[in-house]
Formats: structure tokens, sequence, C-alpha cells
DNA sequence: ACGCGAGCTGTAAACGCTTGCATCCGGACG
DNA sequence: CGTCCGGATGCAAGCGTTTACAGCTCGCGT
């Protein structure tokens, strides 16, 4: 019995649901223009209510939106000006759902704050938008929890490809981003898997060069700043520094201290530093943007850059050459990995043998104002103050 | 006859999807695990998969996932279960629109570059966070056409609401935004209306504070360095500024010139301030950004600051602490102005008098290291460069 | 007169989810 | 022992698009 009232039902609401459909289509004639009768949601126009307007079908009318140019000029016109006086919107969450795959880009970044990762993600936006796809973002803030979040809309979103330009990572995620068919581009972290390829950055000549640099300025105690993340047994860039400065010279001391990644988190790494008991005639920072902390805590406690401490950054931000003194850095090409990310996520038809690849950027040395010989004396720094005091 | 017909259809249509419902019915507690028949969307997994899966229907899958706790514990835990193993993801498209509300809020950004303006993103954010709401960011460069295309898309994605965080506007999308009834806030721009409410800096304020501070130091030649869209008819900035010093003293000189936001375009504009044959005592930039790329070169130049000019900035970016010299400038509450954004934004249910509403913010001055007394001799600035050299 | 493509347009089935309503199943109550 | 109630779950109708597919209307060749 039940089931027969189940069947029953069916065809009830067939009908009902043909009737319906029905007077809709001969009010639509009729040019009628009634209110809608919307129960649950008011919201805002629909495809419904401009073929109604137009006297067309929602068939049409999409056909219109979408440039198919099948539809006779008249009606195009027609459908236009309807569409214009109701100031109708597309929802794009039906679209995407109608048409199964969207044309967004994600990306993930660990800081967006610091311009490093401001300019990536710029330049993969520019050249989205140039190939008509959007992209949208989120900040992790370093933090794993919010990279996971992030990742999950994003792929609840469906994204056409996922960046992660981050430093930090889940096992877990790895495997899941793996697992969705999606193209995933990773920065600096994964290894290459299916559908996924990775950008890197060759720390270790980067490192290299900035090191020996310093080293033919005679710099023999040399401090390394990063940012907590960069410090994981993952990341290269604290074994490579050490690695490059062992090359150099196995006498060299060295000393590792970290902070934030950000302008607070440099000086705080240089008070951290300063006032360790090790005095070193050259600090050497992760990126630019803690570096340009640096460099305002030595100018707080006197010690003038490069005559008494010399000091390097990475990435080659634009805010290197405008910080006082100027930068000494390594250049990462950013403009260059945006459009890299952006070929390796969206599909060009032409290349798709690119999936799974592995690139790798070589950092160039940049010099500039903040390095110079390494001081002579012994005499810790920083007990220099009334001296160097202007 | 076409229309028998039609009826007809619907009639084998409305059986034939009850027979296959009823099938997969049966398959479902036969915990027949079959590959899907998908024709056109391969796709990832969907609800239906999982209800198979679990031997439910989608209703029971959905509400477990969505943690409406109606549901058996043991049903719950089978749902989870297989959603784990399929490694399922909700389609966020196919729920908003079954919804028909999001809980995405959009917001419109000049450049995002300029650490202004992502401090109130950030502010916005981490207010939206925690209260359950994404945030989705559009970098508008400034361009017109861009802030058009973002609000479009921003509309389309049916946000919960808006803010626009941006220094042009066009009068037509002013309309469709006020024409739409999600709650928008506008920062510096546009008035208040019925959805919408304004967030305004009291730049006549802020303004007077540093030209008094300056005049109070003795200087009576002062350069305006703004970029393009804060000069327009619009802005008040400009026209407070004359108006300021106009009011301290009417004998005092006034220059304007402008770049583009920017270190490059405060840098730009210093050069061509400095090389148009005025010479100021003191150049009061429109922001922090800009101020620090005149910063840079004025000490290309030689020129000291504050010996032999004054800079000041306006926002209080965190940079401005950590350039050389640290900046004088009028503090704008960012954080503050985030939150604000967010409560005006998201339906708080309490408080839903706000809606139209216009609030100003009130800058503050802040005395850092890059103003003094105005340089007494006449001799214009620029030529000096063997004397101030180091 | 008639068949026949070629345009153009309408029909309705997806897309993957939420949710009001109906149904089923036990147990408490009279 | 019937009734009623409430908890758990299934059913199917949306949400606003896109897009096969089919149907209509011409004008043309025969």
């Amino acid at each position: 019995m039940c089931r027969a009232g189940r069947s029953e039902t069916i065809h009830r609401y067939g009908a009902k649901s043909s009737l319906s459909k029905r007077l809709q289509y001969i009010r639509m004639h009729d040019a009628g223009l009634e209110k809608t009768m919307h129960t649950k949601h008011a919201e805002l126009m629909n495809l419904n209510a401009v073929a109604k307007r137009a006297g067309v079908s929602t068939a049409t009318v999409s056909r219109v939106l979408n440039d198919l140019n099948v539809v006779k000029n008249s009606t195009r016109a027609r459908v236009l000006k309807a569409a214009e006086e109701l100031k109708y919107h597309p929802n794009l969450h039906a679209r995407s759902l109608a048409r199964g795959k969207s044309r967004t880009l994600g990306i993930l970044i660990s800081n967006m704050e610091n311009p490093f990762f401001f300019d990536i993600f710029r330049a993969l936006e520019s050249a989205a938008h140039s190939r008509g796809y959007e992209v949208v973002v989120a900040n992790t803030d370093y933090r794993t929890e919010q990279l996971v979040s992030s990742a999950r809309l994003m792929i609840g979103w469906r994204v056409a490809g996922l960046a992660a330009i981050v430093s930090e990572m889940d096992a877990d995620l790895m495997q899941v981003l793996t697992d969705t068919k999606i193209p995933i581009v990773f920065y600096d972290v994964g290894t290459p898997r299916k559908n996924i390829t990775n950008v890197r950055v060759d720390y270790r000549k980067g490192m290299k060069k900035i090191v020996e640099y310093l080293y033919s300025l005679g710099h023999t105690r040399m401090a390394f700043v990063g940012h907590h993340s960069t410090l994981g047994p993952i990341s290269e860039r604290r074994t490579t520094f050490l690695e490059s400065v062992a090359q150099c010279s196995p006498s060299a001391q060295t000393r590792i201290v970290a902070g934030t990644d950000g302008l607070e988190g440099g000086r705080e790494a240089a008070r951290e530093l300063l006032s360790s008991g090790f005095h070193p005639t050259s600090i050497l920072c992760v990126n630019d943007f803690m570096a340009v902390g640096i460099l305002r805590e030595l100018r707080d406690r006197g010690i003038r850059v490069p005559e008494d401490m010399s000091v390097t950054g990475f990435d080659n931000i634009r805010l290197a050459q405008f910080c006082s003194p100027a930068l000494t850095t390594a250049h990462i090409p950013r403009e260059r990995i945006g459009q890299i990310i952006f070929e390796n996520l969206a599909p060009d038809a032409k290349k798709e043998h690119l999936a799974g690849r592995e690139i790798l950027i070589e950092p160039e040395l940049v010099v500039r104002e903040s390095t110079g010989p390494a001081r002579k004396d012994q005499a810790p720094v920083g007990s220099q103050q009334k001296i160097v005091a202007d």
C-alpha cells in the first residue's frame, strides 16, 4: 500500500508540474507581468523573470547571455533590454553547477602581507584575467588549520586549479589534494605527483651566492634569521645556510634565530640575536620583509649598516630598494613564477604533458648598500652606541 | 497532438524516474557498490554516492553533514565513514543554490599592495571568520573597469554583503549596488542610502592637525603629494589640504603633485616636485606608502629629513615605524574600520537599524622622526648636496 | 504542392544540494 | 488493545542555470 501510495504521489506531482508549466507558458505569451509568487527565496531576478519579460524561454535568454550567436538579432535585443531593465545578474552558483566546471583558480598564501607573496598573487591574477579566469585567494597566516579549511573551501568551490604558495603543509591535506583530480601547483613544498607540479626555488644556490659574497668581504661570524615555518626539518633554507658557510670555511661561526614573518618579527629576532652574546658581523635574513625589521632594530641601537654590520635579505621585493640602507638580497622572479603557476593550472590544451613537473628557479644575487667589508675589530658590536650615535 | 505528446512524455518521465528511484532504493539496501554511470560530469563524489555507500538517503547525508542533530548516532557514524572513504567534498555551489543565501562577504579594494588596504581586509576577514563567514577579495588596481567587473562577479556570487574600499567609483555601478538589496559598505565614497552604510575618514580634521603642526614648526612652503584618484574633484584630501594651509596663513605657499599609489609613485612624485622650481620646506603625502617612496628619493639626493625637509604621511601603516626616518603621520584605525565594516555587512539581527548610517573616523596625529623645524635659510634645498652629503 | 534543410526557439533533464512533508516504527498511555 | 506521539528517515520539489534534443517556420528547389 505504501508503495502504491508513493507511485501515485509521483504521478500526481508529474501532472501538477506539467499543468503549472503550461499555465506559465500561456501567461508568457500573454505578456502578463505579475509579481513573482516565490515562497522561500525573494532574492534577485532570475532567468525566468527575464524570459517572461522578453517573451521568450529561459533557454533563449541563456543563449543570449552566453553569446551563443544563434539567436536572432531582434530577439537578442529584446532579451538584453529585459535583462537590463530588471537589473538581472546571473547567479554564478547555478551557472557553475549547470556547467559542471569553472574558470576560477584558487591560491593559498601563507602571508599576503609579505610583498613577496603578494607579487606572486598579482602575477597569477594578471595572467588569469587576461585569459578569462578568475582567481580567489586565501590567506593562511602560516596556520595549518587555516590552510586546511581554506583548501576545503576551494575544493568545495570546484576551482579549476589550485596553487598552494605556503610554507606550512599537512600530510593529510597533501593526500586529499592529490586525490582530487584538480591540477595543483605547490611552491617550495611537497614532491611532484600525478596532477601536481612543483615550483621550487634553489635556495642552495641562492644561499651559497650570498654566503660566498659575504665571506669574500671577510665575514666569518654570520647569523641566520628565519621565521618559524622556515625552520622545520622540511625547510632547506636553514640547512643550506649552514652548509654554505661550512663549505666556505669550517672555522666560521654561525647562529640561528627566528621570529614571525614580518616587520615586527624581524625586529624581535634582531633583539634576540643581539642580546644573545653571539656578535655576528653579518646577518642573513630569510626574506627581505623581515630584514627591514632587522634594519630598524639595528638603527635603534646605533649599529651602522653596513659599517658595523652587514645585512642581507632574500626575494628582492620592491621595498628592498626603498628601505635605508637598500638591501643586498637574492632576486626571485615572482612575475615569472606567477605566470608559470598559471600555465600549469589552466588547461592550455596544447601542452598537457606539463603535469607532474618540477620547476626550479635560480635566485640572483643583487648587491646594494646593506653589505660591506666585515668590521675588523673584535669588540662586540652593540656596545658602541655612544661612538656611532649621531 | 503536440500537447498530448508532451503530457505523455511527462508521465513517461515520471514513471521512469520513479522506477529508477525504486531500483536505486533496492540496490541501496543491497549494499551493491557499482560504478557511477555519469555521462556529462565525471567530477568528484556527490551526495548520492555517499548516500548509497552508507545505505541511507541523500537527505540523511545532508543532515549529518550539516550537523542537524536529528540523526541517530549509528547512522551518523556510518555516513561519516562513507563520506570519509569516498573523499567526499560538498559542492558549495549546489549548497548556496539550494540554501538561497550565503555566508560569504565580498570586499573590493583599490590596491592590496598598500598595507593600509590590506590591514582593513585582514581585520574584516578576521571578524568574519570568527563568526563563520568567508570573505572573498578583489583587487581593482584603481581601475573603474576592473571595479565594475569585480562587483558584478560578487553580485553573481550572491555575497551576503559587499564592502567597497575604493577610491574610484562609477555612477552606474553605484546605482546597481543600491538596487541589489545586499548590504553595502562604502569607504570614503558615495552617500549613505537605503542599504548602504558609509565609513568616512575625517580628512579635514586629520589634515588640519598635520598642517597646524607643521606650521607651528615654521613651515610656510608646503607641498602635497597625492595619487591620481585622490585628486579628482570628489576627493576632499587635496582641498582640505589647501583649506587648512590657507587657514593657518594666507601667505603660505603650496604646491600639488601626483604619482601612482605605491613606493615608485612616491619617488616619481618627489622627483617631479623637486625639479619643479618650487622648493618646499615640507612635503605632506596622501599616505604613508607613497611617503616611503618620497623618503627614498630625498635620501638619494642628499636631502636630509627632517633637517632639510619635513615629510608626513597618512594612515600610520606599520611600515611608517620601520622606515628611516620613521614617519610622522596621522593614524587611521584600520582594525576598527574592519570590524565596523563587518558589523554593518553581517546581519547581526539585534541591530538592524544600522543600515544607511554614516560613520566618521577621526585620525590622530602621530609625531615621529620625519618632521622638524623648517629650514631657516631660503636657499633652495636640493642645491645643497655637497654640503649635506655625508 | 511538397519535401527539405537552415535558422531559430522552446522543452525539460540534468547539475548537487537543502528541506518541508510524509511515512514508518516503537513505546507509553488510557 | 487501540491510539497517539515523537524520533528517525525517506521522498521529491525546489534553487537558477545550461544544453541535448525536438519542433516550428520559412524560403527554396523540384
